[in-house]
RNA sequence: CGCGGGGUAGAGCAGCGGUAGCUCGUGGGGCUCAUAAUCCCAAGGUCGUUGGUUCGAAUCCAACCCCCGCAACCA
């Protein structure tokens, strides 16, 4: 039996979930549920980055104690995934001092092992609104950071730790330019390509116990530094499957299949990554595939906007699966896709109640009315729409599946089993109710529970039921 | 000269070298099994502008004009 082990990013806790979110995690689900139809021992992992300084400067703010706070944030999270019905596997938080402390302190002693992290003295413009450090070329004509004109940087002194990120740009270049760890789309490929032509600094990779509030993973050996955010939230992805607490289990999943991210973050998992990676001597991850960013009503979402879409209420308004429907067929996995409460609606009209639901209510009446029953069939899932989950086209995939239920809709008027003796009419439905079996089957990953109510209803006697999607 | 994406019917988008296509909306017709549903037909576009390459360009090249992102710690 093939393993598949895949992931989605693991987000800052620092607020809670958005609708971006929700996009990643439920396509992550589309691929984990086709893999666990082809039979492959899947696992889908997700987590909180919840070692963070912003998590800090959030919980601050909101008067609440840290882990208090990560906790609660982690836990929307989680809640979220659950009520768009996307299943991991394995939640991973990285404030787990029994597991996941020791698995970051063990990549970074391989690390250091191999020679590639040493000391260094750090000088650099330090806004303390943002409590993070600029380049010149980051700040505005003023010298200023965005988030806090008007407020002078200091000139900070420090002693950090750094790795040796040059010394594998090379070998990333092969890397990625072979394929072998596989970046998709192509053009972001191209673009951590032409990244990586120009010389790669070497990357700051702790910070004082001052400056981290004393939050985080201690460097081993220095209590007094932490260990900077991304070393150690990348590393969820291993400890997450036993890496430093359980060998034996971390064999079995690592290397990573299919790490799911968003756009933003792909320098962290194209460079840093399967950097520290080859530094600490284990096997890259296979592939990384990069969706883009959903605005919302045309607009960029954004706190200061404030259309930070939550798309927990829209699930208990519209149902989770018309969500899912919504985000996976009507945006595009390579380019920013837009969200509207009014394009939103008419999806649901138009596809799932007009299109797949006045489908199945159609057949199953004129099934109820013969007395025709649903046999059990094996079934697959269609080449057409594997291939195209494997190569991340969901959208395109469920335009195939909706082709089908077009298909059938036509056969129906052009048959017009009302019209036909109960002889005539048999063959005809069961025609029928065998491509719907087909659609509910080709569904499973991208809307689980609706394929399942589709199968239960066309399985044995068939009766007409309450409708599927209502119209709104 | 920072990097990238985009400008195609009323709206939203696909096509990316060879008679302009999809969804929604609009108009007409058919059907009655179905959730005012479904099926058929029609109207509607000088494919951002200008120039070039080509037998032929929405599709390639150049310049320009407008949107929108990103610019090492933001899904």
């Amino acid at each position: 039996m093939k393993k598949f082990y895949i992931t989605a990013a693991i987000p800052y806790v620092n607020a809670k979930p958005h609708i971006g979110h929700a996009l990643e995690y439920i396509q992550g689900d589309v691929i984990a549920r086709y893999h666990n139809l082809l039979g492959d021992k899947t696992t889908y992992l997700s987590g909180g980055d919840e070692n963070a300084l912003k998590n800090v400067q959030a919980a601050e703010k909101a008067g609440v104690e840290i882990q208090k706070f990560v906790d609660q944030n982690s836990q929307a999270f989680k809640e979220m995934a659950e009520k768009l019905h996307v299943q991991f596997d394995v939640f991973f938080k990285g404030s787990d001092k029994e597991r996941h402390y020791p698995a970051t302190q063990k990549l970074w002693n391989l690390c250091d092992a191999a020679g590639d992290i040493y000391k260094k003295t750090y000088k650099g413009l330090y806004c303390v609104g943002c409590e993070a450090f600029y380049t010149p070329d980051e700040l505005d004509e003023n010298g200023e950071c965005f988030e806090h004109p008007g407020k002078k940087l200091e000139e900070v002194e420090e002693e950090n730790y750094f790795f040796r990120l040059s010394r594998y740009q090379e070998k990333l270049i092969q890397l990625i330019e072979s394929d072998e760890y596989k970046i998709t789309p192509t053009s972001r490929k191209n673009e951590v390509l032409s990244f990586l032509k120009q010389p790669l600094q070497d990357l700051s990779i702790s910070r004082s116990n001052e400056r981290a509030r004393n939050w985080g993973v201690p460097v081993p050996e220095d209590p007094s530094q932490r260990i900077y955010v991304w070393f150690d939230a990348l590393n969820i992805y291993q400890s997450g499957v036993g890496f430093g607490w359980d060998e034996e289990k971390y064999k079995e999943y690592w290397p990573a299949d299919l790490h799911v991210i968003g756009k933003g973050i792909i320098r962290f998992h194209a460079i840093y990554l399967p950097a520290f990676l080859l530094s600490a001597g284990l096997q890259l991850s296979k592939a990384l595939f990069v969706h883009e960013y959903i605005t919302v009503e045309g607009k960029k979402m954004s706190k200061t906007v404030g259309n930070v879409l939550d798309p927990i209420p829209l699930a208990e308004e519209y149902g989770a699966e018309t969500l899912r429907y919504y985000l996976l067929a009507k945006l595009s996995p390579f380019s920013d896709g837009d969200f509207s409460e009014e394009k939103f609606k008419e999806t649901i009209n138009a596809d799932l109640a007009n299109g797949l639901g006045n489908l199945v209510a159609r057949v199953a009446k004129l099934c109820e009315q013969n007395q025709i029953k649903g046999v059990t069939r094996n079934l697959a899932m269609a080449k057409e729409v594997g291939s195209l989950i494997e190569s991340y086209k969901l959208n395109e995939a469920l335009g195939f599946i909706w082709g089908q239920i077009t298909e059938a809709d036509k056969k129906i008027n052009e048959e017009k089993p009302w019209e036909l003796s109960e002889e005539k009419v048999k063959p005809i439905l069961e025609d029928l109710i065998s491509r719907i079996q087909q659609i509910a089957f080709n569904l499973k990953p991208f809307l689980p529970e609706t394929s399942e109510k589709i199968i239960s209803q066309f399985s044995g006697t068939i009766k007409s039921q309450a409708p599927l999607f209502p119209r709104i």
